[in-house]
DNA sequence: ATATTGTTGGAATGTCAATTCCAACTTGGG
DNA sequence: CCCAAGTTGGAATTGACATTCCAACAATAT
């Protein structure tokens, strides 16, 4: 027991260049794998066939299956966040909220509407089931709203959007049109209720417009 | 075999008076646990002992598990939209639309926010995994947005509403934020979320109205 | 009442998942 | 080079789950 880390917690242990590299491994997988099948749906034996590793790898660097599908929400949400910059920070525009928007649809598009967004999958699977997770989630959400309210701000102090919008809740509301427009393309298999969903509330941000 | 039935499907035999009960309760105790669980992390012996029936009987009545899914799925839809009448069918004012949606608001608080929306989780579980679960979600869907989109439309058709408002894109908009809405409020354990997000859509609505 | 069909209990089966163990191998620093 | 720690493979364990079977029991129509 040379290092004192944590109790509680697997220990986050040196690893060596191949052992990085394993471990990245084993959570890209299994985050394509739950995003398709969800957390449960997903097993470990799955996981070792797709990544190529042995069961003693997953529970090495992971100690069990809670402590990977944590792994997994973290990654997919850096993952996720880091894919939508820089525009997420220059949401400052109805044109670059729309442009920004619309992006994803595309991308929901190009997958045939199979899937929902990667986040939203797993936090209605795991939110009431694992606290941890949940905790996880609410972060999240928290990390892909405040650059959304964020770019409300500064809008509404340059003066361009009304001193009346309530750019929290604008950017509540967004995030939700996503989430449930997204759910909602995925049941129908096509991106119409996203599309429509997002362009309501941004037509209502728009409304917002000091002319 | 003295039924003709559809072939393919588990035949839909005659049910004795208490076959009926006994098939009614195991799909109300599956659709409880269910919306807590899931349907994957539901398990029949789960099903088996909150019911008080034995396995026989579930598959006497369902076939096997995906049956009794779909059953779930239906008698949800069913349920739901029961709930929510006569007022769903009368969503042609916003103030019917406000109360509304502030009626499950309370209902999502009264249950501490935990469960998203009955049929939303199911969906987000099973779009992928399961086709014909994903049809019936298709049409609960369908048979949910469609009063809503019929009350704008009344309001259109009285000259209440302005000509420019798309109605059927508003009742999409709406069903996904309460889709949306309840899930951020699911994961947050709040219901702000879900209020923000429908209210930003019925304002948007509501700056339709012709004055 | 009686045969047919619906209903139920409970045990048995086969599969598969999560996790543990241990022994062998590699790597990096001193 | 040598030790401690990190890494890996593969077998073994344990438990749960979906599903099947069969035998007993009840209801219903003729």
């Amino acid at each position: 027991m040379s290092t004192p880390v944590k109790a509680g917690e697997p220990a986050e242990r040196r690893l060596t260049k191949g052992g990085r590299k394993t471990r990245e491994r084993i959570i890209e997988t299994a985050a394509e794998l739950m995003f398709h099948r969800g957390a449960g749906g997903t097993s470990i034996p799955d996981i070792q066939a797709a990544a190529g590793v042995s069961a003693s790898q997953i529970y090495h660097y992971f100690g069990d299956k809670q402590g990977l599908v944590l792994a997994v929400i973290d990654h997919q949400t850096d993952s996720r966040l880091a894919e939508q910059r820089p525009l997420l920070d220059s949401l400052d525009s109805i044109e670059a909220l729309r442009e920004w928007c619309d992006r994803a649809g595309g991308q929901q598009d190009a997958r045939g509407c199979e899937g929902g967004c990667e986040i939203g999958s797993l936090a209605s699977e795991l939110a009431d089931s694992d606290q941890s997770a949940r905790a996880s989630l609410v972060s999240a959400f928290d990390r892909w709203e405040g650059p959304i309210r964020s770019g409300l701000a500064r809008m509404q102090a340059r003066g361009e959007l009304s001193e009346r919008a309530d750019t929290a809740a604008l950017a509540t509301a967004l995030l939700a049109a996503i989430q449930g427009g997204m759910l909602l393309s995925q049941v129908r298999r096509s991106s119409t209720a996203y599309r429509q969903a997002v362009s309501v509330v941004i037509d209502h941000i728009e409304s917002h417009l000091v002319r």
